[in-house]
DNA sequence: GTGGTCTAGACCACG
DNA sequence: GTGGTCTAGACCACT
């Protein structure tokens, strides 16, 4: 089962948009595997505050791009193969990395101070 | 007179925030200086193809916060004191960084793997 | 013992209301008479394909209509006086007649083409 | 314009189908024509009492079939060659006729009992 | 208990 | 003013 211990909303997004983030980082990390169940729409949104409907949207569209498998009465599953998750991973990065690139250059900081913003930040010591 | 050629409307985000954040990077990079003026609604909305009211609103924002100084009958300019321009882009870094740190380490790389990426694609080379 | 041998679920209406409608017709038509039998929850589940809980629905239904009379360990059976078939019957008719009516006059067609329609489509000649 | 003015909400189907039905149906008869602009999401919603997004959706389903053109901003308006006037109507009228003479037949009256309640019915006379 | 659908209200970009 | 989208709550059929 999927654990959302450590999601927190942040606004600005949709919220469908940072569930559906949320899973699919958990799928490239290898939080959540092949056949792995996910909570149901009433327990996740009771979890997060959220309406279910909010949640299904998140479930609907990751079943349209073949990650997960739902049936009515039965708990939603993931629906991971190895190529899948490596896919997943290399878009997730690629988004990522892309955007805060164009984002730092944009706001006029070099190379070297945003390399070493970026390790500070990960290291806890910002 | 402020410049928005390299200005690329994004999916997903309210185009008056991808206005207003394009505005406060430029400052932060030293791009756009106190005293700049600013391209009137119509005038931008023509340059970006946006409706005038989403300029307007970028424009009414940037003014509520009191980076932009506007006169009926005069062109609107930027207002931009050294504190401010540290103020600004010290959130803007601060948001980039931890927004980046955050999901890459949910999607399970490394440090050394995230900054080796990221210095690569700040290189061209990705 | 009801037969349900013609009976065929449609899209849209929900289910139990199908059912009902479909022991109500039967009982207008005289092809359902008072004291017949009804099959067991479990039997008509399994002959209709849908889950038990669904007819549960309609016979709660049918017996808070009185038109159904169940005892605990016995088989419930039908509770239909001649004044109750023939509410039924009026009931079901103008319904329908009304409801075609109404529908085929807004679409733009004559009286004689409705009767013409209907009378090839009951000779089977559509 | 369509008119809603004869337009009145039943029970049991959705409320989007009933106003999905009602346009096809003016369509089929000619009450609405190609070009003609549809009643906006609010005024109709305001008029019908019930949520602008019940209104959207039959809006969307029609766009989808090909019935409706819609563009921010702009108003809807009806797309409807002949052809497609032809189609509407005659799966409407197939629609119809099958269903009233499916649960009469099944209600027991024969072919000249229905007929004739038909024939009244339409006159008034019932 | 589960997922699927219908109805509802607020916000956004746009003409 | 227009249509498009996100969030929300209730009901239905089903395991």
């Amino acid at each position: 089962m999927l654990d959302f211990g450590d999601f927190r909303l942040g606004g600005g997004e949709p919220i469908y948009l940072q569930i559906l983030l949320y899973i699919k980082r958990g799928a490239a990390a290898g939080a959540v595997r092949d056949g792995d169940e996910l909570p149901s729409r009433r327990v996740l949104s009771a979890l997060l505050g959220v309406n279910p409907n909010t949640i299904q949207k998140a479930y609907r569209i990751l079943e349209e791009e073949g990650l997960v498998s739902s049936r009515t009465g039965a708990k939603s599953c993931m629906l991971l193969s190895e190529e899948t998750v490596q896919r997943i991973r290399e878009e997730l990065l690629e988004r990522d990395v892309k955007s805060v690139v164009d984002a730092m250059r944009q706001t006029g900081v070099s190379k070297e101070q945003a390399l070493d913003l970026i390790e500070k930040c990960w290291e806890g010591r910002i």
